[in-house]
DNA sequence: CATGAATGAGCGTTCATTCAT
DNA sequence: AATGAATGAACGCTCATTCAT
C-alpha cells in the first residue's frame, strides 16, 4: 500500500508544519493572545485547515506539549538505560536533556503550565488528559531512578527520589518561567545557561553525602 | 467627620471584596479566561461595580499581584534590619515568609505568572508595568543581601548572591506553580510544606562552604 | 404661601442651572458623546438629582431645544405686533432674532436635529412631542405671515409664503449646521455673521418685487 | 482567470450590500443609535462579518459618505468643463445635481452630519477626516467657480462666490435636514421638489445683477 | 431634596469554529 | 484535501437610570 503510506507521510508532515508555525506563534504571542488565523498565516494554510489536523485550539497546544515531553522521555529512558554513567554524571546528562528541551521549543513550559490551568484540561478529551499525566508522571519517575541509584551507591543523601525529583523539575521549571516573565519574551539558552548551570551546582553539593 | 471614615473604610472593604474574588477567579481560572462577570458573580456585584474601583480587568490583576508583592517586601526588610540572625537563619525565616504569603493568598504566583506573560503585560500601562518591575527586583534584592552576608561571614560559597537568591525564588517559584498544575487545584501548605523543606535543605547544603 | 412660592422658584432654578450646564456639553461634546455625568458635574451637582428635574437624557434635550423655540417665538410674536414696520424691515428683525438665539444657545439647532431623529422623538411622551411640533409650527408661521404682509403690501413676489419661511429658516439652519461640521466645533456669531447677512441679503433681492 | 474576477466582484457587491443596509439604518436611526447588529440584520448577514469589510463602524458611515461626495465632485467637475452652458444654465444643473445625489441616497446629507458631528469626527483617523474636509472643500470650490464666471460675465452681484457657494449648498442642506427632521422620515423627491425649486428661484433673482 | 454607589442591559468588536465550494 | 468567507457567542466596558441612605 505505498500510495496509504505517502498519504499517512504527507499528512504526518502537515501537522509537524502547523505545530511548528504554532510553536513560534505561542512563543510569540503567548496562547491567549495567539490567534488561529495566526498560526494559519505563520504555516501558510488557512485557518480552516488547521481543524483537519486538530480538533481545538486546545488540542493543538496539548499535541505541543505531548511532543516534547516524548522527546524528554526517550531522552531519560536512554539515561537510564547506560550502564557506564554514575548517577552524578547522569544528572550532568539531565540538565543537558532539559536545555535541549527548551532549545527545542522555548515555549513547551509555558504551554505546559496553560494546559494545566484547571479550565483548560478539564476541556480535552479524558484520552489526552490521561495521557500527558502518564507522560508527566513516566518523566518523572525515570528522573527518580537516577537518584534512586545514587542513594543505592550511597553517594547520596537518602531522602525521598521523587521529593529531590521534583525539587530539580521544579527548579528548572521556575527559572524558565520566570526569566520568561521577567525578561518579557523568551529567553534563549545563552542567558537561560549560567544559572542553570549555577542551580545544578547547588544542588549537586547539596544532595551529595 | 466619622461619616468620611466610614465611607472610605466602606470603600476599601468594597476594593478588597472585590479582589478576593479575582483572586479565587483568577487561580481557578487563569487569567485568561476568567472573565469580568465571572468575577462580578464571584463577588456578588454587578458587572459595572468592578470597574468604579479598578480601571480595567489588567488593573485588577495587577493589583492582586502588588499587594502581595509588597508584604513580601516588608517581610525582607524586617529579616534584612535583624542584626541577631545568622544568615542561614535568615535563609530559614525567608522560607517562612514565602510560605506565610503564599498562604494569604495561594493564588498569589499564578496570578504573578499571568500577569507577567506575554499574554498579559505588554497591555499594561508601562508605569504599572515599571511598578511591578520595580517591587520584583527589589524583593529580590533583598534576597540576595542575605547571601552577601553569607559570603562575606565565609559561610557561603562565593557565588554571585543574585544567582543565589534567583535559584532559591524560581525554586520556589517553580515548586508552588507545577504543583498547582498537577494536583489542579491550589495545592494548601501541608501539601506543599515537605517539599519546600526538602528544597531548602538541599539548598542549604548546596550552598553552604 | 410665601413659602411654596420660594420653593417653586428655587425648583426652576435648579432646572436652568442643568440646562445651562447641558447646554454647554452637549455643545462640546456632542449629544451622543455627552454623559449625564459629564452635566451632572458641570452643574455641581449628582448625576441622580438630574433626574429629580428632568425624566431622561432625551427629555433634557428636548426641554432645551424647547426652551430656545419658546423664545423664538415671543421674538416673532413681538415682531408680528408691531405696526410701525415695513415688512422687510422684520426681515432684518428676524435675521437679529435667528442670531440672537444661537448666541444663546449655540448648541439649539444641533439638538433640535438630534431630536427629529425618528428614534428619538418616538420615545418621547407624546406630549413632549406634540409641544414640539406645535412651537415649531408655530413658530414657522410667524414667519409666514410677514411674508403675507408683504405680498398683500405687493413688495414682495406672490410665492407661497409657507414657502418662503421654510426657505428662509432652511437656510439659516443649514449654514448653522454646516459650520458647525466643518468647523468641527460651535462657530460663533462673529464667524457666523457675514455668511448669514449675505445670505439674508440674497433672499431679500430675490423675493422683492 | 476568471475565478479571480468573479470573487473579486462578489467582494465588491457585498461592500454594496452592506453599505446599502448601513445607509437605511443610519438613516432611520442616526448614526449614534444605529447598531452593528442592526445594520448586519438588515444586510442578512451577521455582526461579524461586517468586519470583513469594514474596520470599524466610523469607517462604515465615513465609506458612505465619501462614495456619494465623490459621485457630487464628478457631476460638477463636467458642469465646469461644459463651455457651451451659461452661468446660469449650470446653476440650474447644479440643482438637477444635488436632487440627483439626493435620489440616489436620501440619507447622505444625514450620514454627513453624523459624520461631522462632534460625536463621530474626532475618533475618525485623521487620513480619513482630511480626505472628507478636502472632497466637501473641493466639491464647494467647483460650485464657487461657477459663480466667479457669472461674476466676470457681469451677470452676477460681485459678491464672494465662496460665500454664495455656501449659502446654496447650505439652503440645500437644511431644507433637506429640516423636512427629513420634521416629516419624521425621508422625504422623496416629489415632496422636496417644490420647495427646493422655490428656494434655487429665491436664490437666482437674488445673485442676478 | 440630594446623593452617588450600584445596576445591568447593551454596545462595538474579536475569534474559534464551521461548511459550501 | 484545502479553502476562506461567514458565523455567532462571548468578551470588556460604558452609561442612563435607580434607590437606599
Amino acid at each position: 500500500m505505498g500510495i496509504q503510506e505517502r498519504k499517512e507521510r504527507e499528512k504526518e508532515r502537515r501537522r509537524q508544519q502547523i505545530m511548528v508555525a504554532a510553536k513560534r506563534i505561542f512563543a510569540n504571542k503567548g496562547f491567549g493572545r495567539a490567534t488561529m488565523e495566526d498560526i494559519a498565516n505563520e504555516a501558510e494554510l488557512s485557518p480552516g485547515t488547521l481543524y483537519l489536523y486538530f480538533r481545538s485550539k486546545d488540542e493543538l497546544c496539548v499535541s505541543l506539549s505531548l511532543r516534547v515531553l516524548e522527546y524528554l522521555l526517550i531522552r531519560m529512558e536512554h539515561l537510564n538505560d547506560d550502564k557506564q554513567m554514575t548517577p552524578f554524571e547522569k544528572i550532568v546528562q539531565l540538565k543537558k536533556a532539559l536545555l535541549d528541551v527548551y532549545e527545542f521549543d522555548p515555549s513547551i513550559l509555558t504551554n505546559l503550565f496553560y494546559l494545566q490551568s484547571n479550565d483548560t484540561i478539564n476541556a480535552l478529551s479524558p484520552v489526552l488528559k490521561a495521557e500527558i499525566d502518564k507522560l508527566s508522571r513516566t518523566a518523572l519517575g525515570k528522573i527518580s531512578s537516577i537518584f534512586e541509584k545514587a542513594i543505592e551507591e550511597g553517594t547520596c543523601m537518602d531522602w525521598s527520589p521523587e521529593g529531590l525529583a521534583k525539587t530539580i523539575w521544579s527548579t528548572f521549571y521556575g527559572i524558565v518561567l520566570w526569566e520568561k516573565g521577567t525578561t518579557g519574551s523568551e529567553p534563549d539558552v545563552v542567558q537561560l545557561g549560567p544559572l542553570i548551570d549555577r542551580a545544578f551546582q547547588v544542588f549537586e553539593r547539596g544532595i551529595r553525602r
